[in-house]
Parts: structure tokens; C-alpha cells; sequence
RNA sequence: GGCCUUGUGGUCAAGCGGUUAAGACGGAGCCCUCUCAAGGCUCAAUCCCGGGUUCGAUUCCCGGCAAGGUCACCA
């Protein structure tokens, strides 16, 4: 058969470029040793969730921590699949959580590479599959679906392995006559690989993140080239893999499976294999058992639903680090102020097993890292969130930055010799102030208190009141209304004697607080009363008996 | 079902033939204390199972089991 006048008719376009064109076009990049090259390459399917934003950063440190380049490749090859402003989405939501690309779609720069659109990139794919057809590498299916479907029905029934392969590789040793045939009829046709695989070869694969793995040989004639001419996946990885000079391929551990497939490709093209890392996914408890992240089922995992929370993004990178890499945690408990970014990261030390998204950590990481601000970096924080995300009330109290700024030094224990971490995200945090503003004060007065007792501790406590007392004058006060209502105004009197009083100085105290902030628990009620202002707070200390 | 991967407290996990089996989150308790946080201290809780190899296995080997992934003209 010529299979150079096949490869003609197959693929018959003008200007496809030499396979050295492409080698020259796209040379090997000058990067010290050791500096890796790694991509996301996501399909435009949609928005991202916090198991994508984990092995982007995972792609983004390695090449950073190495001196190397981290590029945004998009795998727009399904047209079925495409959503209006998901590249564009992709690179706000990374870049709000601080992971930035080098080069790439969309990306200023460098772009030497590019494009980084595969359907941009068709050229360069049937070039290097008009060489397989030549080299009797590659051959034309016309199988229906219908067929296909009929033969996987067949390989079920008889417990084989599904696929197109040996003897149901019907379109393999099709002849000159049937294919032209074919082909004159105006059949729709695909272009697959004529494997040269063994299945019952296996091969032990160094993987970055796995270690040591084996690999059977693929024998499996996969489709490279759709009916429309554009690549699947596994040809465009190939291809694009080699010639944006990627060094590691660091992709999720759904990939493993169809690796066999790679490594052939990358050898009949005869490019030289990259590395490969392959991740463990995040997992979520779903039904009671374990199950990965999910675009479709976990819409609260989306990274706008944490942006829309208020969630710190160094968090919740910080977060993810401690994931990625277990000595994380180590590591910045021994260097307090240190950036995330000068953290030795190292895909080797990576799980080998899927971790549990687990919000309690995620919150327990937040607070540490928001505590480490100061309160203008607070204010500004969450004046950026009630801006975007907060109600017109929320928005008119930020107007007022001095007041809330004050709110946050004391919310924050900013100053004190122990630091609060009151705060675990600007949606959370905002709430917290509510009741410092008189339009979003709503307390309950849920007293433990009788009426009376409540009436006479507000009542005492309010004409002794003077907003330039210290802590500990205004603490004496307290203590000299609670006795005046019955309370003990000593806790060692309190407790030799509990049955003479009606409760100790914590009793009094709550209900003064519940007066004063709505609830029975606030931070020191000293100077949440001095930020309120005297007359604010008397007022709230009257407007509270019952 | 075939193939691949994984299996240390509730969760994330150190560990790499001999350890009282780290640490963090969460839980319980105590201290501190005007409450709540924070902080300090203490406690409970783990090597999937069965065979080997070995003087000795969480660690090595084999076999189970369980979980996850994958078997498309989707990526």
C-alpha cells in the first residue's frame, strides 16, 4: 500500500510544518539545571475548585521553588465542553489566591511557545499524524458508534477487556481497496494509533510523587485524531509536552491509567519522555465514604464560594501547603513570619494517598494567618470583602475607618500581651463588629437573672460609669454594682458562701455584657464600652432592663 | 470484572528492622480569667487482616481484604 498517497488523502492539508520546523520553532529552553518546566493545562469547562487550585500549586511551586516556568496551556479540544469566560475565570480566581503563571493563554510575556489554544495548534498535530499514517504508524477507522458500541457490549459479555484492539481492531488491516472505498463514499473516518504494544509487557516507571510504579504495555489502537481533525488528549499531550519543553508532567493520579498510552506516543514520536508526578486527589466524605472533588458535585468547593466566604487566600494556601507537602507545618512554625514562598517544596514529599478536605484545619490555618495581620491590614481585608461581597449597612460602617479599626485592635488583641483569633474569615469577622453599630445591633437579653436583679444591676452599674476609668477602676465599679444587686463582689466570698448570693462577679458581669453587645460572651468589655462612647453604651445599659 | 494506586488515632500525618510509635487539627479536662477567644498544661485515641523472612516486624516478602482511580471520537 503507498501510505504516502494515504496520508495525502487523509490528511490533505496545505502548510502543515515540517517535523524540523517544529523542532527549530520550538527549541529546547535555556534554564539552569535543575529548573523545571510545568503547566495547568484545564479544559475551559467551567470554574475551578480547591482540588485544582491544589495541583496548580503545586505545578507553580516547583517551577518557582527551581527557577523554572510555570505556563497556562488550554485543552480546548472538546468544542462540545466549552464555556464562555472560563480561561479568563481560571486566571482571576489563581491569581486572587497568588499562584501566577509565567507564560502562556492569555498571559503577557513570553510567549515563545505558543499558541497555548490547542485547536490554535492543529497544524502542528496532523503534521506529526500524516508522518505516523506515512510510517504505517497511524491507519484510518471508519467503525460507527453503533459499532463500537456493539463490539464493548461483546468484550463485556465475554469478560474481555474493552477496547479496540487485536482481533477488534477491525479497521487495522483494512485494504487498499476498502479504505479508498470508504473514503470515496465520504465515510466520517478517525485516525488511530497502530500500537505496537504488549499487554502482558510490563514495565517499572519512576514517578515523581508515586515512586515506584509498573506499567503495562498499551496495545490499545487509541483514537489521536477525531473525525473533525482535531487531537484527543493523549496525541495533544504528547506533542505539546515535548514541544513547550515541559520537564515535569505533574497531573491528577486519574491520569495513571492511560500513562501506557502516553509512554507509547511520546516513543513512536520519538520525543523524549518528560517526568511525571502524578497527585493524589483531595477527597470528601460523601454517603459516608471517601470520594475526589467534584466540579459538578461540590459547587461549595469552588474557589468563588471561598472568595464570596471571605476566606484569606494566603490561607487557604497555606492551607493547601500543609496537604502538599507534611513538613509544611514544620517548617513555618519554626519561621513565624516567613513567606510560604521561601519554603523548600519538594514534589517527593508529597502523600501518596488522597487527603481529606478538612474545614476545621483550613479555619484553624485562617485564624492563625489573619492574626498575624495588623489592623489596618484587617480593615482593609475586610473592607475589600464587604465591598464585593457585604450588605449596603456592612459597606456604610467601612466608611468609618477609624471606628473599625479601633473594633479590630480589640477584636484582635492587637497590642495585648496575647493575641485574639477571633477572626477565621471576612464574612465571619464582619459579623463580629455587628454589634458596634447601632443598625445591626440585635441583642436578645436572654438573662439567667431575674428581672429585678437585672434591673438593679444595669441601673447601679450605669450611674457609676465613667468612660476614663482604666480597666481596673472600671472593674471595681462592676464589682461595687454587683454587690449593690446581690451579687458577690469577691469570688472567695462567693464560694465559702454561695447559697447568700445571687451569683458570683462573672453573673454580674453577663449581664452587663448581654446589655451592652447582645451576647453573653465578647472580648473585654472595658473598652468595648470606651469604643462605644459613654452615652452609647448607657443608652444600651437602659434600653436592656426588663 | 480487568488493570493501576493506596492502606499509621476521628482528620492530616512523621516513621523507613529494635522508638515510651513525633507533631498538627478536632475531642475531653485543668489552669488563667469579668464571659468568650487566645495562651499554658494534661488526657483519651492509631500501625487493615493472615502467613512468612528475621533474635526481633508498623517497617521487608507473599496472599487476602478494604478504599480510590480508570477502562470514550471527555479531558
Amino acid at each position: 500500500m503507498d501510505l504516502k498517497k494515504l496520508a495525502s488523502r487523509l490528511i490533505p492539508d496545505e502548510n502543515l510544518p515540517s517535523l524540523e520546523d517544529c523542532e527549530k520553532a520550538y527549541p529546547p529552553r535555556k534554564l539552569k539545571e535543575g529548573a523545571e518546566v510545568t503547566r495547568l493545562a484545564p479544559s475551559p469547562t467551567g470554574f475551578i475548585h480547591l482540588g485544582n487550585l491544589y495541583s496548580a500549586l503545586a505545578d507553580e511551586r516547583t517551577a518557582h521553588t527551581t527557577g523554572g516556568v510555570f505556563y497556562l496551556r488550554i485543552e480546548d479540544t472538546d468544542e462540545k465542553r466549552k464555556v464562555e469566560g472560563a480561561v479568563e475565570s481560571v486566571i482571576r480566581s489563581l491569581k486572587y489566591f497568588g499562584v501566577n503563571f509565567d507564560e502562556g493563554a492569555e498571559i503577557d510575556g513570553e510567549n515563545a511557545y505558543g499558541p497555548y489554544y490547542q485547536r490554535r495548534r492543529a497544524p502542528i498535530y496532523r503534521a506529526f499524524a500524516k508522518d505516523l499514517i506515512e510510517r504505517g504508524l497511524a491507519y484510518p477507522c471508519f467503525c460507527t458508534e453503533e459499532e463500537l458500541d456493539e463490539t464493548r457490549r461483546i468484550q463485556t459479555e465475554k469478560k474481555e477487556v474493552t477496547g479496540y484492539y487485536g482481533e477488534y481492531a477491525k479497521c487495522r488491516n483494512l485494504t487498499e481497496e476498502q479504505i479508498y472505498a470508504a473514503l470515496d463514499s465520504g465515510k466520517p473516518f478517525v485516525i488511530r494509533l497502530k500500537s505496537q504494544g504488549d499487554v502482558n509487557v510490563k514495565h517499572t516507571f519512576r514517578d515523581a510523587i508515586k515512586g515506584s510504579i509498573t506499567v503495562t504495555e498499551n496495545n490499545q489502537d487509541v483514537v489521536i485524531l477525531k473525525s473533525d481533525g482535531i487531537p484527543t488528549y493523549h496525541f495533544a499531550h504528547a506533542i505539546d509536552d515535548h514541544f513547550m519543553r515541559t520537564t515535569l508532567v505533574i497531573r491528577g493520579e486519574e491520569w495513571l491509567s492511560s500513562l501506557p498510552i502516553h509512554i507509547e506516543l511520546f516513543k513512536v514520536l520519538s520525543f523524549e519522555l518528560p517526568r511525571y508526578g502524578h497527585t493524589c486527589s483531595l477527597m470528601k466524605v460523601d454517603n459516608g465514604t471517601k470520594r475526589k472533588l467534584s466540579k459538578r458535585k461540590d459547587p461549595e468547593l469552588s474557589l468563588d464560594f471561598y472568595r464570596a466566604a471571605g476566606y484569606y487566600p494566603q490561607a487557604v494556601i497555606r492551607y493547601l501547603m500543609t496537604i502538599l507537602n507534611s513538613n509544611f507545618e514544620e517548617w513555618a512554625a519554626k519561621n513565624p513570619t516567613a513567606d510560604y514562598k521561601q519554603f523548600p517544596f519538594s514534589v517527593s514529599k508529597m502523600g501518596k494517598s488522597g487527603a481529606l478536605f478538612d474545614l476545621d484545619k483550613l479555619n484553624d490555618v485562617s485564624r492563625d494567618e489573619l492574626s498575624k495581620l495588623s489592623p489596618e491590614e484587617m480593615f482593609a481585608f475586610l473592607k475589600g470583602w464587604a465591598d464585593e461581597f457585604g450588605t449596603e449597612k456592612d459597606r456604610a460602617h467601612f466608611e468609618n475607618a477609624d471606628y473599625i479599626i479601633k473594633i479590630l485592635a480589640l477584636i484582635m488583641g492587637a497590642g495585648a500581651k496575647k493575641k485574639r483569633k477571633d477572626i477565621v474569615r471576612a464574612e465571619q469577622g464582619v459579623r463580629l463588629m455587628d454589634y458596634f453599630f447601632d443598625d445591626t445591633f440585635a441583642p436578645e437579653y436572654s438573662y439567667r437573672a431575674d428581672n429585678e436583679t437585672v434591673n438593679k444591676m444595669l441601673e447601679g452599674f450605669a450611674a457609676l460609669y465613667d468612660e476614663n476609668d482604666d480597666n481596673s477602676a472600671w472593674f471595681a465599679k462592676l464589682k461595687q454594682a454587683a454587690a449593690g444587686a446581690g451579687f458577690a463582689a469577691e469570688n472567695a466570698e462567693y464560694k465559702l458562701n454561695p447559697e447568700a448570693y445571687k451569683g458570683n462577679v462573672s453573673d454580674a458581669a453577663e449581664i452587663v455584657r448581654i446589655a451592652v453587645t447582645g451576647s453573653p460572651n465578647s472580648p473585654d468589655l472595658c473598652t468595648v464600652m470606651g469604643i462605644l462612647g459613654k452615652e452609647r453604651s448607657i443608652a444600651r445599659l437602659n434600653s436592656a432592663k426588663r
